[in-house]
DNA sequence: CGCTTTGTTGACGGGGTTCAACCGCAGTGG
DNA sequence: CCACTGCGGTTGAACCCCGTCAACAAAGCG
């Protein structure tokens, strides 16, 4: 049984002590029911016993910051949940223009598509742990579980709808909008994890940002000094950001005022 | 029971011999089993008998173009699968600015969200009809047959696949680009509803193709003319594309050469 | 230490938006 | 019948925002 592929963003696979944890056996890390983020993952759906069924097929899979998960074309063969860590999901064209088609956090569930192949790169912003299933056995566990599938269906409704707010960001708002509402997404995330507050951290570079937000590296770093000049946010340093004022950061991302 | 509330875009209900069929009592013409979008639409997870349960529950809508299914903020209470014609699915900004956030066509479903509530309009652009289900309903049919609920997740999952796609195109390609991938994604849906071959009928207008690729209706018009008198395309009329050259057009849209 | 990467800021130019005019067509009503 | 109106589409001209190019500071890293 092969393991999900781990490449530097660059091509050359990564060298050194860190590889992937085979997924198809469990590692002496993995164990569902003491999981940080049960409660946000789609494993939810599932009660304590049938757990079990899960835990065996689990494995865990450890990433340094720049690792790649998957690249783009790739066969899929396991569908994965974000535990730590950030990633991207990537795509580029041959020219050289990168698209970042959204963020995972802990919780996400990665495995969303029709495709056979993978349709976009994901790798590791920050040093990441996720949990892996091979596709067949969480088809097999669907079959015994409905509840799975349709807590799989709820979230892919979930990512339906963000991806279509996003849809409107990049063909209408304005780059002060569509950073305002990125921070504001942020933010939301963040909350969801627990972790409330108006302080934000930012694991992703700003031409991260801008290749999720259709902008320049050039045009966000001016968008991130007006909202600071306009009072609405503050920075320690480029990844850590305070929403000073996030009702106005509201009107913006919502176009209202 | 009511039924789905049908709206002019402007607001005012549309008088007028055309009402919506009420959804929840069969009509005169519903019949799944001579549906001709059956082999598109979500209902061919369904055995010949099962749909038996289906059509008890299912009614027709019928839309004059114009006519508005949904509107943003109200209450869903039903999904739809389109029979006929053509709708887009639309988001208005308080200052004006809009956006086509996708079109419906024959076989899709409307349905896939985790809100409660519409998060966009959705109007006709030419006469339609939809048969529809109330989401209690649905719900019901899929515990019954977890098939029917497998095949929702599969195609949530293809649209998504779909929405990313559009993602790239508003965020990294050019007006040229966007406009050729528009057209072969048109091109690829009529194909799949068995209407082969380069003629293309457009039922939507200028305006609403650059509320969908992020541009002005100038911008569209000016590149439309461009692929015309680069030879791509020929138009007898603004609605009627033939595709000359598919295999450019396909370059374009993927960024090579 | 150099070297690279990341982020910020300035100057400039171009592509797309904005503004405007025009055409063809379909209603509409005198 | 025909003037009038509105809408959809196309094209031209001017402007401006954002992308491009460049320089620089700061931090990370061998």
């Amino acid at each position: 049984m092969d393991s999900p592929v781990l490449r530097s963003p660059r091509g050359k696979d990564v060298p050194g002590p860190i590889r992937a944890a085979t997924p198809s056996r469990r590692t002496g890390t993995h164990a569902c029911t003491r999981c940080l983020v049960r409660h946000l993952a789609v494993c939810t759906a599932l009660s304590t016993d049938q757990t079990e069924a899960l835990d065996a097929m689990a494995g865990d899979v450890r990433l340094q910051a720049g690792q790649m998960l998957a690249r783009e074309g790739d066969v899929r063969r396991y569908v994965f949940t974000v535990t730590s860590g950030a990633l991207r999901r990537i795509r580029v064209l041959p020219d050289g223009r990168r698209l970042v088609a959204g963020f995972l956090m802990p919780g996400d569930f990665i495995g969303f598509s029709g495709a056979s192949h993978y349709r976009h790169s994901i790798e590791a912003i920050s040093d990441s742990v996720l949990c892996s299933i091979a596709q067949a056995d969480m088809r097999e566990l669907c079959e015994r579980h409905p509840g799975l599938e349709h807590e799989l269906l709820e979230r892919a409704c979930v990512e339906l709808d963000a991806t279509r707010n996003n849809l409107m960001a990049l063909a209408r708002m304005t780059p002060l909008e569509r950073l305002a509402g990125f921070l504001l997404d942020m933010a939301a995330r963040r909350q969801r994890q627990g972790i409330g507050g108006n302080q934000l951290v930012l694991p992703m570079t700003r031409a991260d940002i801008a290749d999720y937000l259709g902008l320049t590296v050039e045009t966000v770093s001016r968008s991130f000094t007006r909202l600071r000049q306009d009072g609405m946010i503050s920075a320690a340093d480029p990844h850590h950001i305070e929403l000073l004022d996030p009702k106005r950061l509201q009107a913006l991302a919502e176009a209202r005022a």
